[in-house]
Order: structure tokens, then C-alpha cells, then sequence
DNA sequence: GATGAATGAGTTTTCATTCAT
DNA sequence: CATGAATGAAAACTCATTCAT
């Protein structure tokens, strides 16, 4: 599985870049995740790049364009792609709980993440400020993830393996708690990657919390 | 209590702000909030807040400085806060469990970001970008926040009440989780408050996850 | 009677321009007169009237807002002057002819646009391109000067002086011959005035033609 | 009789043209009379010729040769094309007049014209900016179609025909006339055509001006 | 003959900041 | 204390032009 971001954009959309357009690419998102993007001029993206500006305009004709042009393709894979893959194989699975599917699931976006980490963070930081990229997002957000977690988390239920509270409420902890995680993680504290150990400290948390059950002693 | 942070600061800093200094305080914190600090230019907050661009400049120095005018004192303010009100109270009062503590502890600073929604939008959108600011913001968590809360937990640990893994661990997922769900109510999505449902819901998750307990069925 | 625009506008508008200031306009007017606007860079402007860009723009807002800050008063102050001061005392004259009326129209006109000669000539090159600048000409020319030119030449035809063809026939080709003639004189040869004789054979052609009279002989 | 300037061209120049080329000149022309030259880019003229700005520069090596080259054969054609055909028989005609010649030269400029609009909306705009292009036109105007023109005015006021004034005056005056005329409809209210009444109108009053003739009663 | 890629030198415009009054 | 006026520096963006293929 290849989750390399720009790859996957290469082999799907079969744009041929230039080694300078790369070098564009390169540098916006190195730029962008380092300083921001209101913080980071076109200019200094040119020198990174060892191009001209005129180059990066002629490709994208604003530098607001060129942001959306590295950002919304990552969107558009982040998401989709966390299921088609690894995620029904998961549920199919025999000994499939929601544990496992936590577990599945949390390592196949953190391996997502490391393998992109600068446009991750572009994403994160971008995202609070812009209106525009908040209405690319959200329609994926709504249409893709939710359902698709939504079934995840119905399943399970019905198997009478979650607490009985409302699908939506569970969603929204769960999503909350997740992305937080992983958001302090990545953009926060900038660390490379997510430990095992973390990950499932994280799997423990989340299912049991952090009272001590009463088998325990 | 008062939670107002500007009135705080007033009494506690006996700063006497003139009618148009207030105005620039409260342009800024307006404009920055919606638009970021990047995006809003000098000249802007001087026309909101009907006052000249030269006034600003005599006051704060440079716009980074107004900046960190509007957000050291509110960090300073933020965590420290947290205990010397109402914590103390808590811990001495007879039916005190870790579930009340941290039912006290978040109705108290959602009630507090709640009156102050703009200035904490401000620092957690410029806390991401500026190195500046983290340094001002850390010492104050590794140094204040976190011996307190780290007291707290261990207290109740002891008692029993805590999951038996380490406190730093402990201390990690919490903070995680709960600033994850307040950074996403109060700046990603822009709500005004939270309700005391949500806030209960929170509690349930933290304490004990979403797994069905056996006692359950 | 004072035909300086500027003057005109100062006096009218109240608007105190600083010296830096009345360079810019000045530098404007220069350089779109000589080498047109879309061939003048407002670095120029600021190098030739000894500004800084930024000045002209903190002014202006853009460079298009210069243009017509420059041309629209005056279009306001062309047609409308043409006939508050001269032209009323012309016809209640007690000699009173066309002729007499269209010297008077010509001189005054005239005189008008030598003493703004340069900024004449930006009006006319300009209005060939800008629609923007059309909408603010037409209504004018529409509004006031096509009624009062057809006042008096209703008066005079009335009278019996003028050749029995409809009014807005007879407007229009002295429109055009008389806007040709003066046009052709200050913007394509660039002259600095007309003089009587020229004035006075145009007066003749437009009286008369260029037949030869069957009583000449 | 072929009016169409770039059919004339063709023949006489023998220039071959390949479809794309053609597609870079009818652009060109297209664009440089609806915004005019200084606001059209080669980009803009590659795009709506769909060939590549590299195709242009090949072909023209300068942008202002581009204009250059559908002007000058332009102007080459205009003014001397009026006398070789038509006119020559005009004034051989039994009844020539001056009425006579002149409604021809008018109909036949005309309708030139009507041919070409675009072209020709080029030439004015352009040639009161350029000394280059005024340079170009105004040898052509002195040496071929002044004394073209004077000759004729000459022949019919030798007849008696014409008013006795100075031959050049004469010829400034119908000059200006016809070229306001002309420019105004053509240019400024951007006409299709020039209709046969409004001909007669013109010649009506070129003739004999707007004061109602003694004879007239 | 045609073009995709690239750019140097501009262009308009923005902005934080200064200073005399 | 307050500000109108002014600006250096840099921002985003444009454009005519070159050149290897």
C-alpha cells in the first residue's frame, strides 16, 4: 500500500511535472507547514524552489490557487482512501471487534500522516482560516467519513460491543478525541510519528476510559 | 467570579485604558480572530477601531507586540487561574471524586473561554504559527498546569479511583482529548458555549469509555 | 471667468490638497497626456512629482481611481460651465444670430481647454478605451449639453436662421464637425490654441458651406 | 471592387499565410481594437488564436512589430487605393461635380471601411499614442493624399464651384469634417455602417453649412 | 513551423512603521 | 495624547521575450 501523497496523485491524475514544477511542490508544502501560508512569500518559495516566480504564477496563477492545488488533492485522498482499502477487510475479518477495526484504522491513518507529514500540517493550519478550504472539506467530511464511520460504529453496536448511547454522540467523542490526538501530535508537538505504544494507550483510553473497573482489584 | 479576562486584567495590572485604546484592543481581538493575525493589517484595525494608525504604533510598538499585549496576559491568565479559585474548593470538599473534579474543572474554564471566545480563537490559530509565543505559552504549562493537575490526578490515583498506568500517560490522553473537544467546538466549529449534556457526555467517555460494560446487560 | 480646472475644483470641492499631493496630480495629467495611461507606470508617476508610490496610493487606492479622480471632475466642469456664465448673456443679446452664438460657444470652449490642454487630451485618449469612463461622459453629455444645444439651436432655426432639417440632424453634424475640429487640433497636432482666423473659417464653413454662393458672383 | 484590406494584401503581397497564422493576425486584430494594443498581451492573442506565444514571436519577433505589420499595410492600402480606382473616372465623368466626387470618396471610404472596422479602429486608437505609427502615417497623408485631394479641389474651384478661400484651408476644413465624421461613427459609437441619408446629410452640409439659403423662402 | 517551459524585469498594490505638528 | 502625511520594503502578479526540442 502506497500512501505516499503525491504518488498516488501522479499515477491517478497522470500529471507530468517538470523537475523545477516539482521543485515548486516541494518547497510550497516544506514552506507552508514550516511558516504558514500567509507567512511564507512567493518570492522565498521561488528561491527555495531555485525557480522563478514568474514560473509559479505561470503554473497557478495565484498563490492562493497554488495552495488549494497541494491541499485539496490530499483531501480528496485522505479520506476516501481509508476504508476501500484496509477497512473492509478489517470487518470481514472473524474475530473483528471494534477494537480491532480502532486499531486498524489508527495505524493506517497514522502511517497516512507520517508519509505526509508537512501537508498535514498545511492542512491543519490552512484549514481554521479559510472559508474556502472549510467548504472543500466539509462536503467530504459529510458525505465520506461520517457515513462510513457511522456503519462501522452501527455494526459494532448491534454486536453489543459499545456503550448505549446515540451513534452520532459516540461519533463526535470519538472524532473529537482522535483528532485532537493526532492533530497535537503531528501539528502541536510536531513529532514524526505515533508510537505502538501510544497508539495503544489510545485504543485503551478510548474503550474503557480512564476509571478503574471494579474486576481490576 | 468574574471570568471577564479584560476586567481581570484591569484590576489585577491597574492599566487604565483610554476609550480608544479600548477600541484597539477590541478591533484587534475582533479582527484577529476571524481573519488571523497575518490578515489583518494595521491600517484596518485602525479604521474599526476609529482611531489612527499612528495611535496604535505610540501604544504597542509594532504589531507583533500588540499581538502579545492582547495574548501573554490571557495565557497568563488562562491556566493560573484554574486553581487558586475554584480547585482548592473542590478537592477539600467532602464528596470529592476525580468525576466531580473534572466536572468543576471543565464547566469552569468553558465558562471562562466562554466569556473570552475571541481572544482564545486568537491564541490557539497564533500559538500554531509563532515559535514566539510557544515560548511564552510552554513554561507556563510545564511549570503551572501541569504540577497541578498531575497533584490532582495522583490524589485521586491513590484513592483508587484511576486506571493503574502511569500519570504522565494519564495526563496525556486527558489533555488530549479535553483540549481537542474544546478547540473544536470553540474555534473549528465557532460555537458559543457548551452544554452541560455535552459536558456530561465528555465526562462519561473520559471516565469510562465506549465499550459496554459487562454490568451493563 | 476663471477656466482653470484645478483651480475650479479646489475652490468648489474645498479640497486641500498637500504639495505632494498637487505633484501627483500634476505628474499624472504629464505623463497620460504624453504617453497615454496604460503606458505610464505609477513608478513614473512617483519619480517624476518626487513622491513615494506608496503616497499615490495611500491617495488613490489604485491606479485606475487616479485616472478618473483626474478626468471625471473634469468632465463635471466641461460641458455644465459651458453655458451657466457665457452662453445666457449670448442669447439675450440684442444682436443676437447663430453666428454669434457659435463664436461665442467656440471662443469659450476654447479657451477652456488651452488653459487644460493636457488634461484634455487624457480625457479624449482615454475615452476611447474605458467604458467606465463612457457611463460617466454619456449621461453628461446627454443630460445637459445635448438638451442646451437644442434649446438654441431650436431658438435660432425658430427665428428662421438655420436650414430646415430636423434639430438633432443639424446637432449632430455640428457635433461631429465641430468635436473633429477641435480634437484633431489639441490631441492629434497637439496645438496649443486656435486662433481667431481658424475660428472664424470654421464658423464660415459651418454657416455656409463651401459652395460657391450663386450671389458671390 | 474588393474592399477587404487582407484579401488585397494577399494578392498583392503574395504573402501565404498559414491557417494558424491567419488565426494570430485575425486575433490580433480582434483584441487590439476591443481593448487596444498597451491592454492586450501576446498571452491573450495565443489563447484566442489558439496557437502558442512562441508561434507569435517567431512570426513577429516583437509584439509592437505585430501591430506594426497589420497597420502599415493598412495605411498603405487606405489612402492611395482611394484615387487608383474610382476616382480617376469620377472626374473624367460628363457631370462631374464636386458633390459628385465627393459622395463617391465618401462611399467609397466608407465602404472600405465598413470592410475593415476593426483595423481601422486600430489605426486611430493607436496612432495617438504612437510617433512611430504617426510617423509611418504622416508621410503617406502629406505626400500622396494632400495632393491627391488638393488636385481635385483645385479642378472644381477652378470651375467656380467652390467657395473662394485658399485651397488648404478648404482642405483643412473638409478634413476635419469628414474624419471627425467618420472617427465618431466608426470609432466612438463603434457603427457597422454609415447609412446613404446620413451621406447626403454630410454632403448637405459640407456644401452649403446650416444657414437657411436666401432662396430657401 | 511549432511549442512547452522558463524567466528578467517590470507592474500594481500592500503594509508596518516613522515623524512633524 | 493624537494624528495626517509620508514612505521603504516587500508583497502578489504580469508580460514580452527566449530557447531547447
Amino acid at each position: 500500500m502506497n500512501n505516499n501523497l503525491f504518488n498516488e496523485i501522479l499515477s491517478a491524475q497522470s500529471i507530468k511535472r517538470t523537475v523545477k514544477q516539482q521543485r515548486i511542490v516541494d518547497a510550497s508544502i516544506r514552506l507552508f507547514s514550516e511558516k504558514g501560508y500567509s507567512n511564507t512569500s512567493t518570492a522565498e518559495i521561488a528561491k527555495v524552489a531555485e525557480v522563478s516566480e514568474a514560473s509559479i504564477f505561470k503554473q497557478y496563477g495565484t498563490k492562493d490557487n497554488l495552495l488549494l492545488s497541494l491541499i485539496v488533492p490530499y483531501i480528496k485522498e485522505f479520506f476516501p482512501s481509508l476504508a476501500n482499502e484496509a477497512m473492509d477487510q478489517i470487518i470481514s475479518n472473524a474475530d473483528s471487534t471494534f477494537e480491532g477495526f480502532l486499531r486498524a484504522f489508527l495505524k493506517n491513518r497514522i502511517e497516512f500522516i507520517t508519509g505526509n507529514k508537512e501537508i498535514f500540517q498545511v492542512l491543519i493550519k490552512e484549514i481554521i482560516y479559510k472559508e474556502e478550504l472549510k467548504k472543500e472539506f466539509l462536503p467530504y467530511f459529510h458525505e465520506i467519513v461520517i457515513p462510513r464511520i457511522t456503519k462501522f460504529i452501527a455494526l459494532f453496536k448491534e454486536r453489543g460491543e459499545l456503550i448505549d448511547i446515540p451513534i452520532d454522540k459516540i461519533l463526535k467523542l470519538l472524532f473529537t478525541f482522535i483528532s485532537g490526538f493526532i492533530v497535537s501530535h503531528f501539528v502541536l508537538l510536531n513529532k514524526e510519528s505515533i508510537s505502538n505504544e501510544e497508539v495503544e494507550d489510545v485504543i485503551c483510553f478510548v474503550m474503557d476510559g480512564i476509571r478503574k473497573s471494579s474486576s481490576d482489584h
